[in-house]
DNA sequence: AAAAAAT
């Protein structure tokens, strides 16, 4: 490998050098600090070096009355042409091009400390424009070493860029942000002739580095796996003996476990720091004391932490409302989730509201399918199954709001339209895994819902940061059963959660028949009309997703009656789904009452299916849905499927009923209890022979253990 | 069986 050490000497760019380095520096400007550098920096700076900014902000300090808040510190884009510290094609692009003006406290700082060529640690809140804080500093260190790079390339002479001539390195811990971290970075080098590539997985790795290798590349963005790739592979000659900039954006996530190693390897590919005086830096919301010590091993010593969160402060924006739903059973959870956005959907029409834009956290891909699933099947009480043209779509209650649903086994097409397709909407639900937890930044979400409990506080903080950002304001919804809400206490402890008691639904007790509003009776058939079209591999797949997810649960016994209870009431199965004797064991439940051992023939299929070149569109584990046409169409389906010609079982006050669809409404309502009058009457466990197994009534008996018998 | 990330 060609490791050349060309331009070794100045990092640091001309406009800095001339500054002497006894000015007294500004308090207020360097603040940040102090705090965390006893606890983090190994060596203290001896020197203390000042940067342009801070000597300006400190002389200007003396003249400026205190209290004044303008007085020194650069807090506009133009003032940093102006002092000559960014270039002006880069201060243009970003002002007249990208219609900025006003820097964030972590770019200020940021841009500060980092054009010094000190490596960084910034953390900082979410949406407060952290990409930018590391593509300024970056690129005006590349066209420091090489000023020719600050002109488009056209008419200038010289060499053409080529693919080892890599300047600076993003890494990314997913793929969709990775590329919107490009996005951002070819629109700030516009009108430079600094190139931009993206080296993420999903996509035809020969099309890429075709792109490399013809237009060259300075500033290469990716994921660790392709990134990992590309460099070690000599044929693709893709190498950075220049690089003079790493960046890991969503440091402490790449710094955990499943990702280091990664990173590591990337590292030993690239010229070690003694060869070439690069910088490095990281980027996050959150910096979790357990990743301190690779920090420190891995930045240089003398590393300045911006840190714009305080040790105790909240590392969550005070514009988002955090509000808490405890729910009654774990069959609870998908028609709360139907509630909470039927009414915000009907707030969002009150004149001057924005329009409902949200996205929905699961832990785990089959929950975002069976929500998918389940959303985009409901239809209007009483409205045709399809319309003239055979669509569905055209009855969906919520139309013009789209539903996406995004996470890492779909295929990277059907990721990319799913992120775009959110973007773009003006109202929209995305069902979303944590792929979309960090760092992704659709404009105007007015809602984060986080449907269970986020396996860390961290990953809480950066899910609710999609929403409230560049200073708008959100609301944060978190849904939890009885088991997560325990857990909750300390996981999110400290927090500022607020209980929420305004969803009906939570609240109800599903296993029994109920008086419910008109309302909620109204949702409540809605949600079941969908549910009973979603195939019984879909609800399986949850069952045993859900499984893993509460691994935390000490008690067995309780977690599998709750889970009963969800296949039966929630879903209308008339058994537990089934678990593989392995696994039971595994999960320490094989011995625990109501569990289902075996192995389930339609689960076996679909794993065969999807091991065998069942994939398609390049994703990692990508296999393909399919259209909902034909997902339920196997001929195994949940008992309440098939009847026709029945009532709708809710018929709140429009007195509306005869099926949706076609087929019953409700789970087993045979009641004449639809009546229009007050409230709609739910039942979730009567008319036993589409749950009781066989026909016998009272199959369940004791909500505490549905499926006992 | 539990996010993600190379083929």
């Amino acid at each position: 490998m060609r490791r050349a050490i060309q331009r070794c000497s100045a990092s640091i760019p001309r406009t800095l050098t001339s500054i002497p380095s006894t000015a007294r520096p500004c308090n207020r400007f360097i603040q940040s600090n102090s705090a965390l550098r006893s606890t983090l920096q190994p060596h203290v700076r001896s020197l203390h070096q000042t940067s342009l900014l801070r000597q300006q902000a400190a002389a200007q300090a003396e003249q400026d009355q205190p209290g004044n808040e303008s007085n020194g510190i650069i807090t506009r884009f133009d003032q940093l042409a102006e002092r000559n510290i960014v270039h002006q094609n880069v201060v243009d692009t970003l002002t007249k091009g990208m219609g900025l003006e006003t820097l964030t406290d972590v770019q200020t700082r940021t841009i500060n400390e980092a054009l010094n060529g000190q490596d960084i640690i910034a953390q900082a809140r979410t949406g407060t424009g952290k990409t930018l804080a590391f593509l300024i500093p970056i690129l005006q260190n590349i066209i420091s070493l090489d000023p020719d790079l600050a002109r488009p390339a056209q008419g200038r002479r010289g060499p053409r860029t080529t693919a080892d001539d890599i300047r600076a390195l993003i890494v990314s811990p997913t793929r969709e942000l990775a590329e919107q971290i490009a996005e951002e970075a070819k629109k700030v080098t516009r009108n430079t002739g600094l190139i931009v590539q993206t080296a993420v997985g999903g996509t035809q790795k020969r099309a890429g580095l075709a792109a490399i290798q013809r237009q060259g590349c300075h500033i290469l963005v990716g994921t660790p796996g392709r990134l990992k790739d590309i460099l070690s592979d000599p044929y693709t000659r893709v190498e950075a003996p220049d690089l003079s900039a790493l960046v890991f954006d969503e440091a402490d996530r790449l710094l955990d476990q499943g990702f280091w190693p990664e990173i590591q390897e990337i590292m030993r590919m690239l010229p070690t720091p003694q060869e070439k005086n690069r910088q490095t830096m990281m980027f996050s919301a959150t910096v979790p004391k357990e990743v301190v010590n690779l920090v420190r091993e891995t930045l240089k010593p003398g590393f300045q932490f911006v840190k714009c969160v305080g040790d105790n402060e909240d590392p969550t924006h005070a514009n988002v409302t955090q509000k808490i739903v405890k729910l009654n059973g774990f069959e609870n959870s998908l028609p709360t989730l139907v509630e909470l956005c039927a009414k915000s959907i009907e707030a969002s029409k009150q004149p001057g509201a924005r329009p409902f834009k949200t996205i929905v956290y699961f832990n785990s891909t089959a929950e975002v399918r069976l929500a998918a699933s389940a959303l985009e099947m409901l239809q209007k009480p009483g409205s045709p199954s399809k319309d003239a043209f055979g669509s569905g779509r055209a009855s969906h209650p919520w139309s013009p709001t789209k539903i996406l649903e995004i996470h890492a086994k779909l295929s990277q097409g059907q990721r990319t339209a799913a992120a775009n397709g959110f973007r773009k909407a003006e109202s929209g639900i995305l069902l979303s895994s944590d792929v979309t937890a960090r760092g992704m930044d659709f404009p105007d979400v007015t809602h984060v819902i986080q449907m269970g409990l986020p396996t860390s506080r961290e990953q809480y903080v950066h899910r609710i940061g999609r929403t409230a950002r560049a200073g708008k304001e959100g609301e944060g919804w978190i849904i939890l059963n009885p088991l997560e809400a325990d857990e909750a206490r300390y996981r999110l402890k400290g927090l500022p959660l607020k209980k929420d008691d305004s969803l009906e639904i939570a609240k109800l007790d599903m296993t029994k028949e109920a008086q419910v509003s008109p309302v909620a009776g109204e949702l409540l058939a809605m949600y079941q009309g969908s549910l009973r079209k979603v195939s019984a591999l879909e609800k399986s797949d949850v069952y045993r997703a859900q499984l893993g997810i509460h691994q935390f649960v000490g008690q067995k016994g309780t977690l599998i009656q709750y889970m009963n209870n969800l296949a039966k009431f929630g879903w209308g199965m008339s058994q537990p789904p089934m678990i593989a004797p392995g696994l039971a064991s595994k999960l320490r439940i094989d011995r625990i009452p109501g569990v289902n051992v075996g192995h389930d023939p339609e689960q076996e299929r679909a794993r065969a299916m999807s091991s065998s070149g069942g994939g398609r569109g390049g994703g990692r584990g990508g296999y393909d849905r399919g259209g909902f046409g034909g997902a339920s169409s196997g001929g195994r389906e949940d008992r309440f499927g098939g009847r026709s010609g029945g009532r709708g079982g809710f018929g709140g006050s429009s007195g509306e009923r005869g099926g949706y669809g076609g087929g019953r409404g409700g789970f087993g309502d045979r009641e004449e209890s639809a009546g229009g009058s007050g409230g709609g009457r739910y039942s979730g466990s009567r008319g036993g022979d589409d749950f009781g197994g066989g026909g016998s009534r009272g199959g369940y008996r004791d909500r505490r253990d549905p499926f006992s018998n």
